[in-house]
RNA sequence: GGCGACGUAGCUCAGCGGUAGAGCAGGGGACUCAUAAGCCCUUGGUCACAAGUUCAAAUCUUGUCGUCGCCA
């Protein structure tokens, strides 16, 4: 039976690079995820995009003399070529800063304040009076009213790590020394306490499949819900859609919006098809599945106040009484990725960047690493030795090197075509009975979000196919009894041609240049493309997925003898034990 | 201080009530199609510690210690 999958990945932050954490903590992992159920035919939508709007973004623009709208574009370019280098296929990768994305936001802000779901509060905030403006806590400074650092920042004291109240901040100044009173402000709150009961029967059952600290973690953060602020004072955002609120520049907050993100982008995907409708297919269907992936840090907005939001909206776009919105099936939040022991810090410069590490490194090598060391359980840790080591050992070794042993002796044995077999022997057969059993196998792991586990299995199937050459030795068949090693040589080549498609979701690349040599026009996957879109008043670039031509099933090879193969590669590359060394000295100097 | 996750072979981890497992690393061997890869055999652990439940505990309970994270 067809499923509908929704596999929505968190939004990246457009005021710093990816690195290989974040990739592995959710991009990764959806990518997968998402291609395996493309290759069971199911109906896969995998939307993100990159959130584009406030403070952090308007302080390094400021930093920088630069609007912010720069900034944002700067790094979502960025984004969507590594992107499309990793291969993470995304359906639609959108951004926050898009028409669609501002009335979606402002919608279900307005639905939930038609639901009662919203109330006002009035608070003291510093307003910068040469300048016009309220100021965000950390362009706040002062001396800290705990430990008496004098150039404490208002959110949080760089001196003795407290988080700080910054109306208690003695002698505030503003960022640049500008003057500064406090000014009541007046903002919307989203009241978490009125849908706490619904929250707490929506985490209350049916959590099984989730993962144990995601499930925990959401459960103790439900039972302490009280009211948050959802609009801010910043204009660069999206205003609030109330009377006077966007001229007094009001915006609302990010984290309230940037979630919403993943129902706008799958409204503006359905536009871009010329199906204005189908999202509601993945919003409205109740056998539906939806699946956030994201990282640790993520876990309370996407796994509580998430479906808040949407227990609070109900339905939007949709008039029949008897629909509401698809709460999250799962939320399979990773833990995090360490950098050599040490914990990755962007701004110190202790990262793995990811463009960077897809210049020397192919997309699969990477991937094969990241998903074996994939921060599933707890956090785990990338070192370069290790990296190098797996790729040897492993990718290279175990399932590289059994399709380039198999391919180069069936070109060089047999006319450079699949030999025909005859009759199979029962050996032949019980290796295929084999290969045939890792789709379950590994299909059943993918589909329970055991990444790991699901690559580990899939590399134990070669193995057991690099066992059966051993035992069959077709080097030697070939000398005595060619019909025999014709029919070792078919064998395996069926097998590869299988584990081609087991290794597909992970290794996505090699899987479609082995699906090439193995004599196969077309591609397994659709393909990737950069592309502009314009709105009315705006145009925005975006990554999308086309799968028109697409033809990998996740189904047993049926390779018939005859068929012509291409000159086989190997397809990966082997690395030198010096790279370990060279790339761990990189990381240093560049500190 | 509260809560949660984790603590199993040198390393990375699986097992989560029924006689300790895998991969890598280390040691030995037969082979040679292949990126000197693959295959076979092998060394190695009182499953953090203590008490309890049970016919039976890495596996359940409690406590202690350690690591990490979230909150205060």
């Amino acid at each position: 039976m067809t499923e509908t999958i929704l596999v929505a990945v968190a939004w990246p932050y457009a005021n710093a690079d990816i690195h290989v954490g974040n990739i592995t903590g959710a991009y990764l992992p959806a990518d997968v995820f998402a291609r395996f159920h493309r290759l069971r035919g199911n109906r896969v939508l995998m939307v993100s995009g990159t959130d584009a709007h406030g403070t952090p973004i308007t302080v390094r623009a400021d930093a920088e003399g630069i609007p912010p709208q720069e900034v944002y574009e700067r790094y979502h370019r960025r984004f969507l070529d590594l992107f499309l280098k990793y291969g993470l296929a995304y359906d639609l990768f959108t951004s926050t800063h898009t028409e669609n994305h501002f009335k979606v936001s402002q919608d279900i802000f307005l639905a939930l304040k038609d639901h009662g779901c919203l109330y006002t509060e009035t608070e003291k905030q510093w307003y910068e009076r040469g300048k016009g403006r309220f100021l965000p806590d950390r362009y706040v400074e002062g001396e800290c009213y705990i430990c008496h650092y004098p150039n404490a920042r208002g959110d949080q004291c760089d001196n003795c790590g407290n988080l700080l109240d910054s109306t208690q901040l003695i002698n505030p100044r503003a960022k640049g020394g500008g003057e500064l009173e406090l000014r009541d402000t007046e903002h919307f709150y989203l009241d978490l306490g009125k849908l706490a009961p619904d929250l707490g029967r929506y985490l209350g059952a049916g959590k099984d499949h989730w993962r144990p600290n995601v499930i925990n973690r959401s459960r103790q953060d439900a039972a302490e819900l009280r009211g948050r602020a959802i609009t801010r004072d910043l204009d660069w955002g999206i205003p609030v859609p109330v009377a006077g609120w966007p001229e007094s520049g009001k915006c609302l907050y990010v984290w309230f919006e940037a979630v919403i993100g993943y129902f706008s982008a799958s409204i503006e995907w359905s536009r871009n098809h010329g199906t204005p409708e189908a999202w509601k297919d993945w919003w409205y269907d109740p056998g539906a599945k939806t699946y956030y992936f994201i990282g640790k840090d993520n876990i309370p907005f996407h796994a509580v106040i998430w479906p808040a939001q949407l227990i609070g909206v109900r339905r939007l776009y949709e008039t029949d009484p008897g629909k509401t919105l698809n709460l999250p099936y799962d939320v399979p939040a990773n833990e995090f990725l360490n950098l050599e022991g040490q914990k990755i810090s962007g701004s110190r410069n202790w990262a793995v960047w990811g463009l960077d590490s897809v210049e020397r490194y192919d997309p699969d090598a990477l991937r094969y690493y990241l998903i074996a060391n994939m921060p599933e359980a707890k956090d785990s840790d990338w070192s370069w030795a290790e990296f190098v080591a797996r790729n040897n050992n492993e990718l290279v070794a175990t399932w590289g090197n059994l399709a380039n042993r198999v391919l180069t002796f069936a070109y060089k044995n047999f006319d450079g075509r699949v030999p025909d077999p005859g009759d199979l022997r029962p050996e032949d057969i019980e290796l295929l009975a084999k290969v045939d059993a890792g789709f379950a196998g590994v299909g059943q792991l993918l589909k329970a979000v055991k990444l790991r586990a699901a690559l580990s299995e899939a590399l134990r199937v070669a193995s057991e196919v690099n066992r059966y050459l051993d035992v069959r030795a077709p080097w030697s068949e070939i000398k005595t009894d060619r019909a025999a090693a014709a029919k070792t040589i078919y064998t395996a080549l069926r097998a590869i041609d299988s584990l081609k498609i087991v290794f597909a979701p992970f290794l996505p690349f090699s899987s479609e240049t082995l699906h090439g040599y193995l004599g196969y026009d077309g591609s397994l996957f659709g393909a990737q493309k950069i592309e502009t879109f314009a709105e009315p008043a705006r145009t925005h670039e975006a990554l999308t997925y086309d799968p028109a031509g697409a033809t990998g099933q996740w189904q047993p090879s049926r390779l018939k003898g005859g068929q012509p193969l291409r000159p086989p590669a190997p397809l990966f590359k082997k690395l030198d034990e010096a790279v370990a060394e060279e790339e761990v000295a990189r990381l240093h100097e560049k500190r």
